[in-house]
DNA sequence: AGCATTGATTGTGTTTTACAATTATCTAGT
DNA sequence: ACTAGATAATTGTAAAACACAATCAATGCT
């Protein structure tokens, strides 16, 4: 690939993918989040290819709100996982059949469930919990641990941020 | 969103949504990510409703690459998308079909396409950079410009490291 | 010339994803 | 207490995304 002239007024870094340089992007946070969200989860497909959560695009997540808040109801995870209650509900389908959660009726409204986790999915929450930290130990290893700190406090702050206003 | 049910005994609050902590989720940059993915995605779905790029999982990015790249080809793009060539050809053809680029056959490679951009495409591209700034200080204005840049950097070694893990 | 490689397209089947409609339960107002 | 409206969850369905296999054409290497 030729080199081409460098862009004058910027003084960023044109790294290059394929090459092809990059900073026509527009430099957008955006597009970095939305790649850096596709290899993780591709990866993170590959770790779990052998669990109950596999090509979880939701499973896991519940999972382990399930273990961490027994009781739960699938409308509470449909709101953190940001769709909607019949996707959830298949989600939590899923695991149900797989014997990881169970259902139980709501003591206080009978409309609602309540989930609670079973033996195995306790085991597996554990699992999952580990694979986690591994591809974050493999990934973000570039990241000095005081760094990781700072990263992990701006992402979720542009979380809250985006939550926020939405409504 | 349900109301905070939650202003009783904890003052230093760990971090809700929809009533309950996110710390099961192990701290897990990789959840963040995903989250944030979703959130800027659906938004940046409707700020371009309107247009031919909408409902974008590539065209965006596809059309902002032949704009800055006179000439590229489609194997290009695909691995700049992380896409395979079938799914690239196609978001191609819907680009053509509109009218916002052009194929021709490359000359130094008469079985690959040269991308172009046409006169209708480069307005697109020109309104589409406009559209991301608009939403990048919408969803980023949190963080202060000197700060951006660092996440910037964040950002973009994160999506150097991981690619080059993958090989 | 022969053969493996690369660029691109078409076709197909699976999986997501959102939306509408339905049932059951709760809450509020009269 | 009773009705009206809201909420929790499920089922059904249609549209879209996505990956994989097969095919065809052009290139390059020996």
């Amino acid at each position: 690939m030729t080199k081409p002239p460098t862009p004058s007024e910027n003084e960023a870094q044109p790294f290059t993918v394929a090459g092809l340089r990059m900073d026509v992007l527009e430099g957008a946070f955006s597009w970095y989040i939305r790649a850096i969200d596709a290899v993780v989860s591709r990866d993170l497909d590959q770790r779990t290819a052998h669990l109950d959560v596999a090509k979880g695009k939701g499973k896991i997540t519940a999972l382990l709100l399930v273990d961490g808040h027994p009781g739960i109801r699938p409308s509470q995870i449909a709101e953190v996982l940001m769709r909607d209650r019949p996707a959830t509900g298949r989600i939590i389908d899923h695991l149900v059949k797989a014997g990881d959660i169970r259902r139980e009726s709501d003591a206080e409204d009978q409309r609602a469930q309540a989930l609670y986790i079973t033996d195995k999915g306790s085991a597996l929450a554990q699992e999952v919990r580990d694979i986690i930290r591994e591809q974050q130990d493999d990934f973000f290893d570039f990241i000095p641990p005081e760094d990781r700190d700072e990263f992990m406090r701006m992402l979720q702050r542009a979380y809250i941020n985006m939550r926020n206003k939405l409504k």
